[in-house]
RNA sequence: CGGGGUGUAGCGCAGCCUGGUAGCGCACUUGACUGGGGGUCAAGUGGUCGCAGGUUCAAAUCCUGUCACCCCGACCA
């Protein structure tokens, strides 16, 4: 594998590579602020391609797009127990407006379920009102100890979606149908495979019944948690009073879900597909799939402008063919850095186009994850860059499982769990005592991911303290971020 | 909050011990040549040395204080 001048390998230093990597291929930058970023172009187009193939995903399953305000009185968080808990220690207050000393400190919200919780309880008033089935689009805050660039900032970008349903069944289908549309987001676009699971009783989220998770495996062979789906039971129904007249005219108390997704996610797409060389982006979120790198003599206009044109209507083909292309006609840089360049920022297909290729009646075409390249027929140009975006979606999905696979164990002692929770995901027999959880968690810093929906079914006791095994089917350990 | 580190040009760093006109690489500007894998030559631009105070004829350098940021842990989408 050739690798990038002066890019840390990764095997060398895995964070100092993603941290440098963010940076080279300009999807952010640091801001002022300690722990919040400036997402760049690059980062921010790659984040519009996953908004937008998710939000006709939401609009697709019935749910409509609103919008909640940032600020939300402080006493909101007191009125569930474990939302309260769970966010209090990272809350950001606004105590100061206009000059004075508000009387009621507003937070910037980490998470809307309680402003959503008091609205619904305004909009529900008949089971002829439900389900309210909505998302938004919106920053929130979290005072997070320690940042990494997408992966933990004190600001992110995400959706959160909030429904609220007469019954636990329809709440329940629900909370399913979001992870799996999340699933989709993730292989079917981002070439990203990820594991379903039921998140444990510890690591679920502060005020939920239930939550679930999607799981992918980093190129450290570390976990990170890419989308949650939470059932929240009538927790904040009853909280904030979301009741209704059912048919019978009884007074029930509204189920409620939500579910988040959030510019993490691009952290996921770095980790899982990049190497030595920098980004791999997967074709369908990219925001340039094709970059067309012009080579021409400076000094011999005719030439220049023989090339250009051809390199116009190559472009223009290609578009029409809905390829999103980028030509870059850059002057004053050689071939060799834009191909560098582009190569770092995970471009998947670059064309070449100069003299000599006209001549021959072709292009140069370099493919992102062989490190291939190869001369075609200008005419085939725009059909063999349409199928080899299909299979270069296909290919990398492929390497993700594959790498997963290979990374992936099962253990029956606590000595050989030890061992190969040091190289990746481990299926374990466990008792789900929080307690026994810790002390995993103490002894090799792995915690449960989830338990997998379609997993291997449980068949032991407790993989580490030898207690009856608490699930259905084996749980994930792993290290995560 | 604990441990470690760093603040000097846009970025990365040297200089500090032993005080004496602020330096290197990359980037940037201009020109020429060059152009199929990170070009060459020439001439340039750019700095309240984190901040405040002190010692001294003189402070990036010594002393005191202070602020900020980064990395490793604990918390987490």
């Amino acid at each position: 594998m050739a690798k990038t001048k002066g890019l840390t390998p990764q095997t060398e230093d895995f964070s100092a590579w993603y941290n440098e990597i963010v940076y080279r291929a300009d999807l952010a930058d640091l801001s002022p602020v300690r722990g919040s970023m400036v997402i760049k172009p690059y980062g921010y187009a790659l984040w519009e391609h996953i908004q937008h193939n998710l939000d006709q995903m939401f609009k697709d399953t019935g749910h409509q797009n609103l919008y909640m305000p940032l600020l939300i009185p402080l006493d909101f968080f007191q009125r569930e127990a474990e939302h309260v808990e769970g966010f209090s220690p990272e809350l950001a207050v606004v105590t100061h407006a206009g000059g004075k000393e508000l009387e009621e400190p507003l937070a910037i919200r980490p998470t809307s379920e309680t402003m959503f919780g008091e609205m619904y309880s305004k909009w529900v008033q008949s089971y002829r009102d439900l389900p309210l089935l909505y998302n938004q689009w919106c920053n929130v805050m979290r005072w997070e100890l320690r940042t990494r660039p997408f992966l933990r900032t004190t600001e992110f970008l995400w959706q959160e979606g909030h429904t609220a349903h007469a019954n636990a069944e329809e709440a329940l289908a629900e909370t399913r149908q979001m992870l799996d549309v999340y699933a989709k987001l993730a292989e079917e676009f981002a070439a990203v495979p990820v594991v379903r699971g039921e998140k444990t009783a510890g690591e679920r989220f502060a005020g939920a019944k239930l939550t679930i998770t999607i799981e992918a495996m980093m190129r450290d062979a570390r976990a990170l948690q890419s989308g949650t789906s939470h059932y929240l039971g009538t927790n904040f129904a009853e909280a904030f009073n979301i009741s209704f007249n059912d048919e019978n005219n009884e007074q029930a108390f509204a189920h409620t879900t939500s579910w988040g997704f959030s510019t993490r996610f691009i952290g996921a797409i770095i980790m899982t597909h990049g190497d030595d060389k920098g980004l791999v982006l997967p074709p369908r979120l990219a925001p340039h799939q094709v970059v067309i790198v012009p080579i021409y003599p400076r000094n011999d206009d005719e030439g220049q402008a023989r090339v250009m044109a051809e390199v116009d209507t190559l472009a223009a083909n290609l578009r029409d063919a809905s390829v999103r292309v980028h030509v870059d006609a850059r002057e004053g840089m050689s071939p060799g850095f834009k191909f560098n360049e582009w190569e770092q920022k995970g471009v998947p297909l670059r064309l070449e186009l100069g003299p000599k290729d006209l001549d021959k009646g072709e292009v140069v075409l370099a493919n992102r994850l062989y490190d291939d390249k190869r001369s075609v027929a200008l005419s085939d140009a725009v059909s063999i860059s349409v199928a080899a975006l299909e299979q270069f979606h296909h290919d990398l999905f492929e390497r993700a499982h594959a790498f997963r696979e290979a990374h992936s164990f099962h253990a029956d002692s606590y000595d050989d769990f030890k061992d190969r929770v040091a190289e990746g995901w481990v299926y374990v027999n466990h008792c789900g005592r929080p307690e026994c959880e810790a002390a995993i968690q103490d002894d090799t810093k792995a915690t449960p991911r989830c338990i997998p929906f379609d997993g291997p079914a449980a068949d032991g006791d407790c993989v580490r303290c030898g207690e009856p095994n608490a699930y259905e089917r084996r749980v994930i350990f792993a290290k995560a971020y």
